[in-house]
DNA sequence: AAATGAAATGTTATCACATAACGTTTTTGC
DNA sequence: GCAAAAACGTTATGTGATAACATTTCATTT
C-alpha cells in the first residue's frame, strides 16, 4: 500500500538530533531564498532568525527581545524586533502559532502550504507538516459548508513520539 | 452517494436567517445545560453569554467589557468579564478563536467536539463544523508523525456562501 | 435563624503582546 | 554624488490577560 505524500520535520523536531546541523541548513537557506528573492537578510533579520533556531520550541517576541540584548550587550525595543519577524514571515521562514503568541521557524520555506503543527504538550516541541491530502480534506469539508478557502490554520496538540 | 456526517452552523451563521432565534436557543440550552451540571450560570455569566450571541462574529473581551458597561451603566473591569469568559469555556459554551483573541458562542455545547472553524474573511462572521471523518484523517495524519493527539483548532479562512 | 465553608465577585495592580508615528541612518539605483 | 527607498532608532501607546487579595453572596448544616 502506497502512503500518500507527508512532508514533515517530525524526525528533527520530536527526536533526538543534531539541532546544530538544523539552524545550519536553516540558515543557509534563509540566505539563499533573500538572495534569490533580491530582499535583505540583514544582520538583525538574521540574528533573529538564528535565536529562532535556538531550538523547536515556538519563542515569544519579547523573550527574543531579551536574548538579543544579552546577546549584543545594549537595549533593544519593541519595534525592533516585530519588524524582523514581519520580514521573516514575509519570507514565510517563521509561522507565527496564535494559540501561543509566538513564532517558529519553517522548515520548508519554498514550499507553499498551509499552517499544520504538531505542539508537543510535554515538551513543547512544534514539527511542522505539509500534507497535501488533508489541505485538500479541509478543502473539500468547508465546500460542502458552501465556504471557499484561502488558507487555514491547524494546530493539533498531544504527545510527540519521545514524550508519549 | 452517501456524504458523510458534518455537523454545521453555517446556515445560520453564513446566511440570513432569524437571528434572534439563534440567540435565545443558545441561552436555553445553556440554562438547562447548567442546571443539568450543577453549576451556576450566574446574572454576569449570562450577560456574557447573551453579548457574545449578538452575533455570529467572534468578540474580544475588551469589548463585551465596553457593551457590559454601557448596559449596567458602571465600571466593569477585566477580571469581571475574564471569569465569565473562563466559567462559560469550561462549560463549553464558547470557543476561543486564538487567530483573533475573540470568542464566539458554540452552537453544540453538549457534542464533545475539537475546534473547526470557519471564518469569513468579508463579513467576519464564524461557523463551526464538527466533522468526525476530518478528525479522523487529521489524527491519522498526525500518528503518520508518531504523535497522539489530544485536541486540534483549525481555522479555515475564506469567504462563506453569501460573501463570495 | 445563626454559623459555616465554598463559590462568586469586587478591586488594585501589573504583566504580556503588539503597533502607531515620527525622526535618523543606511542602502540602492541613477 | 544625489535622490528615493529601505531599514532602523525612539517614544509613546494600544490591546489582551492575569495575579493577588478583599468582600460579598450562596448553600448547607445545625
Amino acid at each position: 500500500m502506497r502512503t500518500t505524500a507527508l512532508i514533515s520535520n517530525t524526525r528533527a523536531a520530536h527526536r533526538d538530533h543534531d539541532h546544530e546541523r538544523c539552524r545550519t541548513a536553516a540558515l543557509a537557506q534563509a540566505r539563499g531564498l533573500c538572495l534569490d528573492r533580491r530582499v535583505r537578510l540583514t544582520p538583525s533579520r538574521e540574528a533573529v532568525l538564528r535565536l529562532i533556531w535556538d531550538s523547536h520550541c515556538p519563542v515569544g517576541a519579547y523573550s527574543l527581545l531579551e536574548r538579543l540584548e544579552a546577546e549584543q550587550g545594549h537595549r533593544i525595543l519593541p519595534p525592533t524586533v516585530y519588524r524582523a519577524l514581519e520580514f521573516l514571515l514575509a519570507q514565510r521562514l517563521i509561522h507565527r502559532i496564535p494559540s501561543r503568541n509566538a513564532f517558529i521557524g519553517c522548515p520548508f520555506p519554498e514550499v507553499p502550504h498551509h499552517n499544520l503543527f504538531l505542539l508537543c504538550r510535554h515538551c513543547g516541541a512544534v514539527a511542522e507538516c505539509c500534507a497535501g491530502p488533508l489541505d485538500q480534506a479541509i478543502a473539500a469539508t468547508a465546500a460542502r459548508a458552501g465556504f471557499s478557502v484561502t488558507d487555514h490554520n491547524l494546530e493539533i496538540e498531544g504527545l510527540c513520539r519521545q514524550c508519549q
